[in-house]
Parts: structure tokens; sequence; C-alpha cells
DNA sequence: CCCCATAGTTAAGAAAAACTTAACTAAAGC
DNA sequence: GCTTTAGTTAAGTTTTTCTTAACTATGGGG
């Protein structure tokens, strides 16, 4: 049932509005992103509904009538009221100060030293980390910006990737002899599962791992959390295939080793996740054009880790 | 796809202003028409496509936020501008000219004849009558308003019952006599065949009425106008079924007769047909009011016909 | 002078938006 | 403590809007 008995349609009238302006039911189509067809049904269901002619056809032009004139002065002025006051609710009410949602293992490990260098450049921006598992909706808070580990699908929200996430696997070098084969790793090292539920998608690859040396998938230890997953690992309990992302740089300072030569792309990435407005403030735009310059460091790091384990293979899920 | 790329709906903006000035969802909803549910789920959308909080909540009511507070100030003069517009344009642009569209028949034999009564009562209003035979689409003309025989439904305007039809046999009196039956009269009286286009119903009543005498439907003269129609009659060329408002004057003074005693109900009636905002100009409002009155007679006559001819039987279609 | 391109129109069907219904929550009021 | 009230949400229905395809009528170019 219609709103407002006997107001034409609202669309009937934003339709008018730029056919009115361009004088061109084509134009007013591409502004609107619709068929110069569905224009046309607009401007006829709003003559019929007012009553009154708005256009004098000449086949391939149309003109505004005196009524159509009339009409458009007012509805020129209505739809940019609409528009300014939705820019300005819009527009960032807190220009000066930027909250980051962010997972705790990649704040902790990684985005909190970097922070640094942000603020260096942007003097004028308070930052506000606010670590979280979760993804947040946005509407009862002040909230900027999510980094989220996920598939980049959030109902209502707009998602930007970050860097795609690969998972390898890793333990502390002193649980590793050179000379020593794969199997006699896989059986001397303890697995340690993650838990985590971005991570359920590893078992079973793991398991089929392990099917080929016939060796049962176990673990003596289960672990959720990835900042508890490195503590663990950096103090010998085992081995884990885990984000390359979160251990990259022990790898890169020889913390920790890859102990089995393989990898997989992870099923979640890294994504910039927020509601559509607020990807146009300014601060949000300084925010991620920096820290995509700052993952390239990640990308450049797993680019030297394929050349570096050239016989490292990759298992499919 | 939606048009204006990030904009909101329009329909979440009109909710959101009722919303915001009741500084309630339920008289929102009360004054759009529509579902409390429809005006929270608008409230909700429009919240996050926007990324702000428009209300708070406070389990029974509502309250405004500062940013739906600053957005309520633009929205509410935009749609009062729109309203503006929109009720400017579909003020009468001629108060002063009441144009008519209306069946020849209808004009000549009923109308006209009344006009003066109305021009006496609406002395400022000048009248210009259009016989049409065909519905108006009221799109490419000053037309105010139509009166039909029909059903009342036509797209895009409103109708507005009149009187509802009957259809009677008349002839000329001097075709029958008092005292012969019924039979005779179907016998001795031709029939004329009404082919006008409302009139396709009749046939196959009568033709059943006349099985029923054994006797078949023939007609040596059909006529589509009902002018002609009436002259026919007049001049003793038989008898036909039709319109008892188009004879029931005659009937009253005797120039004609019913000489077979049936009726039926007719699948048209009259209406008054325009485009719904037609209906508020004041000329129109009178003219309605005033014709409703005058068809009155019509509605009379019918009651009359019918209490002075108590044998008469109604044929269903 | 003819053909092609252009802008607008319309009907029919598809897609999207908007709405309703029903069940729910949380507080206010009696 | 129970009932009422206003708002919320999910699922399904209805309505609106749009797209597509075929069309018309004109203007422009070859």
């Amino acid at each position: 049932m219609a709103i407002g008995r006997s107001f034409p349609p609202l669309k009937s009238l934003q339709a008018f509005r730029y056919a009115a302006q361009f004088l061109s039911f084509k134009e007013a189509a591409e502004t609107l992103f619709v068929t110069q067809a569905a224009v046309s049904q607009q401007i006829k269901l709003l003559e019929s509904t007012l009553g009154v002619t708005l256009f004098d056809r000449q086949t391939r032009q149309v003109i505004l009538t005196p009524e159509g004139q009339y009409l458009f002065e007012y509805i020129e002025k209505a739809f940019h009221l609409l528009e300014e006051g939705v820019k300005g609710i819009t527009e960032d009410p807190n220009p000066n100060t930027l909250v980051i949602s962010s997972l705790p293992s990649f704040a902790s490990r990684w985005l909190v030293p970097r922070l640094a260098a942000f603020q260096n450049q942007a003097e004028s921006i308070n930052l506000h980390l606010s670590p979280s598992l979760n993804i947040d909706n946005f509407t009862n808070n002040d909230l900027d910006i999510c980094i989220r580990l996920g598939q980049g699908n959030y109902e209502g929200l707009k998602s930007s990737l970050l860097f795609e996430e690969n998972l390898v696997t890793v333990c502390h070098p002193d649980l590793v002899r050179k000379d020593e084969s794969i199997y006699q790793r896989l059986t001397n090292i303890p697995f340690i599962a993650d838990s985590g539920p971005d991570a359920q998608h590893i078992r079973p690859t793991i398991k089929r791992f392990l099917n080929d040396f016939d060796l049962p998938i176990t673990s003596h230890l289960r672990i959720g959390d990835s900042t508890a997953l490195i503590e663990a690992l950096l103090s010998k309990q085992g081995f884990a295939m885990t984000r390359f992302g979160l251990v990259y740089e022990l790898l890169e300072k020889g913390q920790l080793v890859c102990p089995v030569p393989i990898y997989m792309k992870s099923r979640y990435d890294f994504y910039l996740v927020a509601p559509s407005p607020h990807f146009r403030y300014q601060k949000v735009i300084q925010f991620k054009q920096w820290i995509e310059k700052e993952v390239r460091v990640i990308n450049a790091a797993w680019k030297k880790h394929c050349l570096d384990n050239p016989d490292f293979k990759e298992m499919k899920v």
C-alpha cells in the first residue's frame, strides 16, 4: 500500500528532478544508474498521479511545460536540501580521532609497533585502538574502522582487502635438526592445534598431510588465541600451522623456522571493514593509504619466503 | 540496482521525517499508512546506510540523537518543499473554466438542458462541454472531468459512481394495444437492436426471453448511437431494450411506453472520472455536488417506475 | 532521397524494495 | 506481578521499480 495517499512516489520526483535539470530522460537515467525506459515510466507515472503534463515531448527531446518549470523549482530545492543534510550527517563527526577495532593478535604483534609511523605523518589525528574478536555493526559506538580476518562480506558494511593470508608451519629452531627427514620431524615435534574460529579449515589439511606419512593427527595442546599460540611456539612446545602475517617477522629473525615444507592459502584474509560513509572520512582515507603501504612488507616477505623455500608445496583445501 | 549510489532510500528518509517529527515510530507509521515494523526497518536501514545513529531507543520511546536532530532540520525542510511543490502544481490551473467530457447521448438529452441550473449557481465558472465516445487519459489536454458509462475502473484515474443504470424495453405508445398479450406484442412489434459497445450484454438476455415464447430474435434494425435509437423509437420503428436514464423522461411524458414487463440491471453504470487531483478542484467539487443532486431525479424516477409496474420482472444476466 | 542514429515510449517479465505478520524484548503503568 | 505499550526482527508476501526488447518519430549524413 502506498505511503502518503495521492502524494506521488518519491522515486518519480527524483526522476523528474534530473529529467528537468538535464531536459533529457537519457541523461537523467545515466545520473540515476537506471535505464531510459525507467525514467520514461517514472515521468509518466508522476504526470498521471498529479494529473499534469510536465514535459512537452518532441520526439528526441523534451521541454518543460510551465507546470513542469513551476514544479522543478520546488523539487530541485528539496532534493538539494536532502543531499545537503545527508552529506552533513555522513561527514566525519570526529575528524581528529580515529577509532580502530582490530584483532588483538594483529594489533599487538603488528599494528601497535607501527602506529608511531602513522602518528608521525598524521599528527593531528588521535588514535583509539580497540582490540576486538568480533565484527562490529557500527551503529551504537564511535568506531571508525575495523581490521578483520574474514571473507570480506559483512551485511551493510563495506570491505577493502588489505592482504591475502597464507598458512605456514612454524616451530622453535631448537626443535629441528638440519639432517632429519620430514617424517622424523613430524614424529618428534608435537603438533599444536590452532582452535581459533578462523583456523577450522586447517585441521583437515593437516590430517590429510599426516595421512600421507601414515601418522595420526594428535595434539596435546590446543590454543585458540593467536598471541598465546606464538608464546607456545617460542617456548618450544611444538609446531603449528598458522598465519604467515602473524609470524613472518619471527621467521625473518630466525626466532621461528618452518619444520615442514608446506603452505596453504588461508580461507580468510585481512580486510578493512566499515560503513561505506566512513571510507570517505579524511582520517580513514589517510589511515587506509598508510596501512595499505605498510602491509606491502607482508606481501614482500611472503614473496621472499617463497623464493627462499622453493621446495615448499602448496596444500589445496 | 539502487538509484544514487550510497544515497539512502528516499522512503527511509520519509519514514525518518515523521519518526523524528513525532518522536514515535508508531505515529510515523500511522501517518504513512504502514505498520510500525515497516518504520522500524526503514530507520534501521537509514542508520545503516548513513553509518549514523539517529535515535536513542528507550524501550517505549525514541529520542533524537544530536546527529538525528541535525539531519531532521534538513529533511523536514526538504519534504515540506516537496509537498508545497506538489500542492501548487495540483492546484487548479484554470479555476474559472470547467471542461467536461460526456457521452453525446447523455450530454444532449440530459445534461445540456440542465446546465443552466448549474451555471446559475456557479456564475463564475465557464463551462466547456466536450462530447466524446471514449475515456480520456487527461494528460495532453485541459479536460477536468469525464462522465462515463462503464465499470468505473480506469487505470490511473479515480471514479465516483453517479448512478446505477437499469435497462427497460420501450416503444412508441401507438405500437401497443392495452388488451393484447406479451406474445402478441413480441410478434407484432419489431425489435431494434442496440449495437453500441455498452449494450453487448443485452442481446443474450433478450434472446433467452424470446426463447421462452418460442420466438426467434430478429431485428431488422441495428443502431449503435443512443440518440439515433431514440429517434427510431419515437418514429414507431419498433421496440428496444435500452438504458432507463436515457428514456425515463419520455416515459414520464407518455411519449414512450414499456411493451414488455421486464427489466435488468446494466453491467455499466454512470461514473464521474478524472485524475485524483482534479477531484480536489473547487469547480469540480461544485459540479460533482450539483450533478449528484440532479441525478437523484433519475433514481427517484426509477423507484416510481418500479412502483408503477410491480408486475415487471427482473432478468438476470 | 534513403538509411542510420538518436531519444523517447510501451508491454511484459524479472528483480529489488517495501511491507505485513507474528513472535519477541524491555520497560512503564496499574 | 501482570498487562500494556512501543520498538525489534525474521520470514514471507506484495508492491514498486527496473530491464529488456520492440517500437515510433525525427534529424542528420552520405
